[in-house]
DNA sequence: TTGAAATCCTACCATTTTAGTAGTAAAATT
DNA sequence: AATTTTACTACTAAAATGGTAGGATTTCAA
């Protein structure tokens, strides 16, 4: 139950996007692809599910890059992760759209309901602001 | 971010392992093999993995089967998904023997670990007791 | 003592997912 | 016009997933 290259190099880009977001300033995925050491090629391919969601707005050519379109505070971890890894339950059937033929009558649907609930909790409830540098509000 | 059939697996053995123990019988895995639709020699390789933990004693032959060595209260969740999926932390890096190389600068770590802690709280502080027909003591 | 029923054990394999790479087009700035 | 950056599509090697196959061994009962 491992999380992906994908959830991970999206939080770190919108890690990135929410420290530079309070100078007001653009940056590039080359930038972004030299400080962390992740293949620019990469970085672009998964910006294409963020971008899906108006996460943030785009400029071209020199000083060009990204910029996030809200206040850091704006975007849980959950936004973030759903967008790039998709649905974050620990099963499918979670999912009201799933077809699972036990439905209803599965003994252990219960615990991944459960455990559903803890991570779906945490992850609503933290936002890109409780995790930049320099904000120790939390604990 | 999906547990596999070897969790979810697991945890149908387990469970249908839980309520044959109050009254004290073997389990064949072709029981439960046809009362979960499961293959049985898929189930059969899975038990490899619990196996190793001495989750449970094994009889051969006519009405042999497998019985939990414990009482259900005994095995929380935590313990079964480990033994069956590995190592439970969202991201490699939780683990004390990762080799990242970004290790202490990472500015994702803080997100992985708090995940981590409220999953692994979830999943130690359940056992199969909680989950097993007729217990309804958890909310 | 033979046969059936069950666990035990190892090897193999098709499909899907992951983690990228490659190449090019289009837009914006200088 | 040249450079820099985003935008978009297609391809691919390696690993993980979800099994199957084939047998060996143990136990029990008729």
């Amino acid at each position: 139950m491992k999380i992906s290259t994908k959830g991970r190099y999206a939080l770190v880009i919108m890690l990135d996007l929410a420290e530079a977001y309070k100078n007001n300033e653009f940056l590039s995925l080359k930038d972004i692809s030299m400080r962390e050491n992740i293949s620019l090629k990469y970085l672009e391919k998964l910006m294409l599910n963020l971008k899906k969601n108006d996460f943030f707005i785009s400029s071209r050519g020199v000083d060009g890059g990204y910029k996030l379109s809200h206040d850091p505070s704006f975007y849980t971890i959950g936004d973030i992760l759903r967008a790039s890894e998709g649905d974050m339950s620990p099963v499918a059937c979670i999912n009201e759209h799933d077809t699972c033929d036990r439905k209803g009558i599965c003994k252990t649907f219960g615990v991944w309901n459960d455990l559903n609930e803890v991570i779906e909790n945490f992850l609503d409830s933290k936002t890109l602001a409780d995790y930049i540098e320099g904000n120790d509000i939390n604990e």
